[in-house]
DNA sequence: TCTGGGGTCCTAGGACCC
DNA sequence: TCTGGGGTCCTAGGACCC
């Protein structure tokens, strides 16, 4: 059997901890730049604020009903997430954290799942103070299903083990809330005249494949009891890493966003370290606002390769800036761009180039200096000039609520 | 006035090899 | 009249996830 834990409505749950009076209010997390709805609790669920919405349009509604609102704080949400799943994680044979608020199990050694099921949920409860609710069934997909029925039920658990009851809760599940179908394929499957899990599980495997491929196919599967995804317990080594941002005020000059590039490709790089891995390639992107269609709209994009894979913020940055001068064109208005490093491999195993005539042991112990301080001392005190040198990091985040379990400054005082 | 950020996997088609 | 068979690698684009 696999479990899966899924934190209920976690950034809202995470800035509730903290803020106990905040229980049965409606509350938000809004993503970068205080823009869209990320994450609400049931309160806010309930009163028809939509899933990535932004927030602007809603301004009514907020004041309405008086929804707390918070900017999206990570550091707090990331530390919170380390937590749960080191409570949930110590006794199982295996897991895999999935995502920062979900986590599948291994429950294949239990006697009593349900049970044990519900022993978790209250443990994280009183340790953490974040409700979860669990899912359990024979597959990863059947696990989602019970996860989401998990999240309705007045206990928090849900175990589908029984064939008839399976067959019972596929047919009143709308095909697009199962895990793998998207927008696209419930459209595609309407067409079809496919409307719940049930009717896409009765369908032949040969149509499956062709019209949603071997993934769809799978799922399927999945949903028929036999196993096709496993618990994929090492997923560190990442495979491709991002840094982007939306501007707050879009950038005409090509000066700024160069120093904006710059910081993305140092945020990339110590990212890649932090990973002990280095990078065969970088490219970088940008685009206008395609929110403002009076505006000129164009997007760009630019990758290119390195001689010898790389983590050296130096070298990574030089060759972001030659991306830059590609793609960079005058006279736009850009609202988003981003630098993402691919073809990633562990340090160790980086192929040699004859023509590799960087000391590769230098740029090592540079970086690590680098790291030291920063991490001891605080993000970018040591940076390189072409990120710039006054410029504050400018993302809105005006309803930003304190790092209390992962900044000294910022904990909790409990005045007795 | 305001519209996020970070990932994964698969496929078709082009270019190439013997 | 007639034009093989079996591969690899790369990229863009499409789908999905939280």
């Amino acid at each position: 059997m696999i479990a899966l834990v899924d934190c209920n409505n976690f950034y809202a749950s995470c800035e509730r901890i903290f803020r106990p009076k905040l229980e049965k209010k409606p509350v938000a997390v809004l993503s970068n730049n205080d823009g869209c709805v990320i994450a609400r609790s049931n309160e806010s669920k309930s009163i028809g604020l939509k899933m990535g919405e932004p927030i602007f349009k809603k301004r009514d509604l907020v004041n309405k009903y008086n929804i707390r609102l918070f900017s999206s704080n990570f550091a707090l949400y990331g530390d919170i997430s380390k937590r749960v799943f080191d409570i949930v994680a110590k006794d199982v044979p295996a897991y895999e954290i999935y995502s920062i608020d979900e986590a599948f199990l291994d429950f294949s050694g239990i006697k009593d799942p349900y049970n044990y099921a519900l022993h978790l949920r209250d443990k994280v409860k009183r340790w953490t103070g974040i409700p979860i609710s669990i899912g359990i069934s024979y597959t990863k997909t059947l696990s989602k299903v019970a996860g989401h029925i998990a999240k309705k039920s007045s206990d928090g658990v849900c175990l589908l083990n029984n064939e008839g009851r399976i067959d019972k809760i596929l047919s009143s599940l709308p095909v697009d809330e199962i895990w793998g179908v998207g927008m696209r394929y419930a459209m595609k499957l309407k067409k079809y005249d496919i409307h719940t899990a049930k009717d896409l599980r009765g369908c032949e495997e040969s149509w499956v494949r062709k019209m949603m491929n071997v993934v769809g196919l799978r799922m399927v599967r999945e949903l028929k009891c036999i196993p096709h995804f496993n618990l994929e317990e090492d997923r560190s080594m990442k495979k491709s890493i991002c840094t982007s941002r939306s501007f707050s005020v879009e950038i005409t000059e090509y000066s700024r966003m160069s120093e904006y590039l710059s910081m993305f490709a140092s945020r990339c790089s110590e990212k890649l370290r932090s990973e002990g891995a280095c990078a065969r390639s970088v490219s970088v992107f940008m685009y206008t606002n395609r929110f403002r269609p009076t505006a000129r709209q164009y997007s760009g994009y630019f990758s290119m390769d390195f001689d010898t894979a790389t983590s050296d913020t130096i070298t990574i940055t030089k060759v972001v800036m030659r991306c830059l001068k590609k793609i960079f064109r005058s006279g736009y208005s850009y609202k988003k761009a981003g630098v993402t490093l691919s073809g990633i491999v562990p340090k160790g195993q980086v192929q040699l180039s004859i023509f590799d005539f960087g000391d590769r042991k230098r740029s090592d112990k540079l970086m690590k200096t680098l790291d030291q301080i920063n991490g001891r001392m605080g993000r970018d005190i040591l940076k390189l000039s072409s990120s710039g040198i006054n410029n504050k990091w400018k993302i809105g985040k005006e309803r930003l609520s304190p790092c209390y379990t992962t900044r000294w400054s910022e904990i909790l005082e409990v005045k007795v």
